[in-house]
DNA sequence: AGCACGCCGACT
DNA sequence: GTCGGCGTGCTC
């Protein structure tokens, strides 16, 4: 008897004997430990037992069987290989990312000690620890009822509710609903949105009868949420990050994918690079689940099916307690430039709004964008800048560490005395990262406290949540952020909200950039007086009288997708055809530059039109290694199955080729 | 991804 | 004359 093995390693499966002892009791979605190469042993998982002898090879036999009941069940490794098989990956990548820590025999024992040790002291959930879910007020009441209809013929649903309209109580009632049927539900947030705040108000429901997953868990605490789900007394509720999707589940009833649009639902790196929303929606299906997408500013993707009629679709417009939204004032700052009003970033109608505020001790957010503005340092005298010697980037500058660091490969160096090319001393600061706001900001208001907010200064989970905390109880008077600031926290005493510079955002060369503009923009503007008084949003730009920046600040979502549909359409982009990115990776540049020719070549003999490029992507060298890439625009009705073997095809022709000795080539569907 | 095998430069 | 560099190939 022969089983072929899952390893934590880029390939599908390996084929090894099953010594007669063990016959019968490997099953698939065992763990096994076994040999591998000349001295390597690995802990695997069964992918499946048969008799057919694989030709040509030597095998090697399994060393021990460590489950004596499947730890993967059958619902999980249908989802396996269809994320395998989707985002074009090998199986071994897909085990690295679903089980925690790989589940390796030293954990295990880890675990053991630390369940024993926890036994005693715990207490056992009941009814009466939880409390019930607030009474939802019509408007809220109505929407459940939509979103109830719409389950009954829809398998998705988008929840399309403006920022503070209540679509957590909805969740709420929504979950109560699927447990008294006695099915699990699984609750995705994105990682930076999955705080104290969201657990503590959903444990006050649902108590011990839901488990929380986060990727900053120890592998121990990972690994005990994960046999949890495996055992016969699961959480009936998870909420969870992207990866939560993997666990075990037994009777799925209910998806919730709160901020659907999130970016962050996509893994970049490493593979698997799945999108958490859309495998969440596969998975629901494999179960006969239904899917709740709830977003203030839904991604096209969403919104394009939903306007089809494929997902059910109910809009939730009114604000909790009626709270007015924002009002949004947009600043020409290319005017302000030229009549010279600007105090470095700040234009005069920002600082009087922000003066105001803060004359009647209320809060002020300052969003910048971080994308393309991360500082670095130029030679005053000969305009040399410092660059990564590994990446193809500029060295971004840290100034309280003195330091220069290079943000794709850690590679770090300290600020250099003199110009190494011509000696000279002096260097300027280029670019204006949060830091540099924050000194202009010291100088206009000298007593106001602020706090930065940005990956150096909430890198992890707990700084991130002492920022919110300090802001929210008032110990500062600005938060002056990126992205981070915008994600659903609510802050009541913020009647400012300055947008620095919409530009840099809008310039992005990237076909959603306007789509993403308007996301985060409305999201940050939803931060602004969220109690009684309406809020007051400035918006600096230099195109103050663009159709975008108009449709922002009216917050006209369908205007703003209407019209980029049309773009969308003509130049062939999602959400009307399904873009694959192929990526190859050399030493060699030129080398590089002569394989990637040859298989978009070789790719446009079966696609044709469909395949553009290669090009050199914005950053074309990262680790030493070169990089291509080749886009490939499919008919969304083409199946995947064929497209990966296709892709997978061209790509063994390529290996093939004697001067193709070190290439690599992976795939990105579906990229961001 | 690892890891061994193999063929060319600065060291005891 | 050897130790070790990383290019190349293979792993059931």
């Amino acid at each position: 008897m022969f089983a072929d093995i899952i390893l934590p390693i880029p390939f599908d499966s390996f084929t090894y004997l099953v010594p007669s002892e063990m016959e019968g009791q490997v099953m698939r979605g065992c763990r096994v430990v076994v040999p591998f190469g000349k001295k390597k042993i690995y802990t695997g998982v069964v992918l499946q037992t048969h008799n057919n002898e694989p030709m040509g090879v030597e095998m090697k036999s399994i060393l021990e069987l460590l489950d004596e009941c499947p730890i993967v069940n059958e619902h999980q490794i249908t989802f396996w290989q269809w994320i395998a098989n989707y985002y074009i990956c090998p199986l071994g990548d897909v085990m690295k990312a679903a089980l925690p820590g790989a589940m390796k025999p030293k954990d295990e024992k880890a675990l053991k000690e630390s369940t024993r040790n926890r036994r005693g002291g715990k207490t056992t959930a009941s009814l009466t620890e939880t409390d019930l879910p607030n009474p939802l007020n019509n408007v809220q009441q109505i929407a459940l009822e939509e979103v109830e209809e719409s389950f009954q013929e829809k398998n998705v649903t988008l929840l399309h509710g403006v920022t503070s309209s209540g679509k957590t109580e909805l969740y709420i009632h929504l979950i109560s609903k699927a447990l008294k049927q006695g099915k699990q539900v699984l609750y995705l947030l994105p990682e930076i949105a999955l705080t104290t705040q969201i657990t503590d108000r959903l444990r006050q429901f649902f108590g011990e009868k839901m488990g929380v997953y986060h990727s900053k868990f120890t592998d121990i605490q990972r690994l005990e949420v994960y046999k949890r789900q495996a055992s016969s007394q699961p959480y009936q509720i998870i909420l969870g990050v992207r990866s939560s999707i993997f666990l075990p589940y037994q009777n799925l009833g209910l998806i919730i994918v709160d901020e659907e649009h999130e970016q962050s639902y996509k893994q970049q790196e490493p593979a698997p690079r799945y999108h958490a929303r859309n495998a969440a929606i596969m998975l629901a299906n494999q179960f006969g689940a239904k899917t709740l997408l709830g977003t203030a500013t839904p991604s096209f993707e969403v919104y394009h099916l939903a306007h089809k009629g494929i997902y059910g679709y109910v809009k939730l417009t009114q604000r909790f307690r009626n709270m007015q939204l924002p009002t949004i004032e947009v600043v020409d700052i290319k005017e302000a430039k030229r009549k010279r009003q600007m105090k470095g970033i700040f234009s005069p109608r920002l600082i009087e709004a922000m003066r105001t505020s803060l004359d009647h001790k209320e809060q002020v957010i300052l969003f910048q964008n971080r994308r393309g503005f991360a500082s670095f340092i130029e030679c005053k005298t000969c305009g040399w800048v410092p660059r990564c010697p590994h990446c193809d980037v500029t060295l971004t500058l840290h100034k309280k560490t003195s330091t220069l660091t290079c943000h794709y490969c850690g590679y770090t160096t300290r600020i250099p005395d003199c110009c190494p090319a011509c000696e000279e001393k002096k260097f300027i600061d280029v670019g204006t990262g949060t830091e540099k706001i924050e000194e202009q900001l010291h100088q206009i208001f000298p007593e106001a406290k602020a706090l930065r907010m940005d990956l150096d200064t909430a890198k992890t989970r707990l700084q991130f949540e002492r920022i919110i905390n300090d802001f929210s109880t008032h110990q500062a008077d600005i938060l002056i952020g990126t992205q981070m600031v915008t994600k659903g926290l609510d802050f009541d005493r913020v009647s400012t909200v300055g947008i620095l510079n919409a530009d840099n955002m809008l310039n992005l060369p990237d076909f959603r950039s306007y789509e993403r503009t308007f996301q985060t923009l409305s999201q940050v503007a939803g931060r602004a007086g969220r109690n009684q008084t309406p809020g007051l949003v400035i918006l600096q730009t230099r195109s103050a009288d663009s159709d975008i920046i108009r449709q922002i600040t009216h917050g006209d979502y369908w205007q703003m997708f209407y019209t980029q549909m049309l773009e969308r359409q003509m130049f062939n982009y999602p959400p009307f055809r399904r873009l694959i990115y192929v990526y190859l990776r050399h030493t060699d540049d030129h080398l590089l530059e002569h394989l990637a020719t040859e298989m978009a070549s070789k790719l446009r003999g079966v696609f044709g039109e469909r395949v553009l490029g290669p090009d050199r992507p914005p950053v074309a060298r990262i680790q030493s290694l070169y990089i291509r890439k080749i886009m490939l625009k499919i008919e969304r009705n083409l199946p995947p199955q064929k497209v990966r073997q296709t892709l997978i095809s061209i790509q063994q022709q390529m290996m093939a080729l004697p001067v193709a000795k070190s290439l690599n080539i992976y795939y990105d569907v579906d990229p961001l």
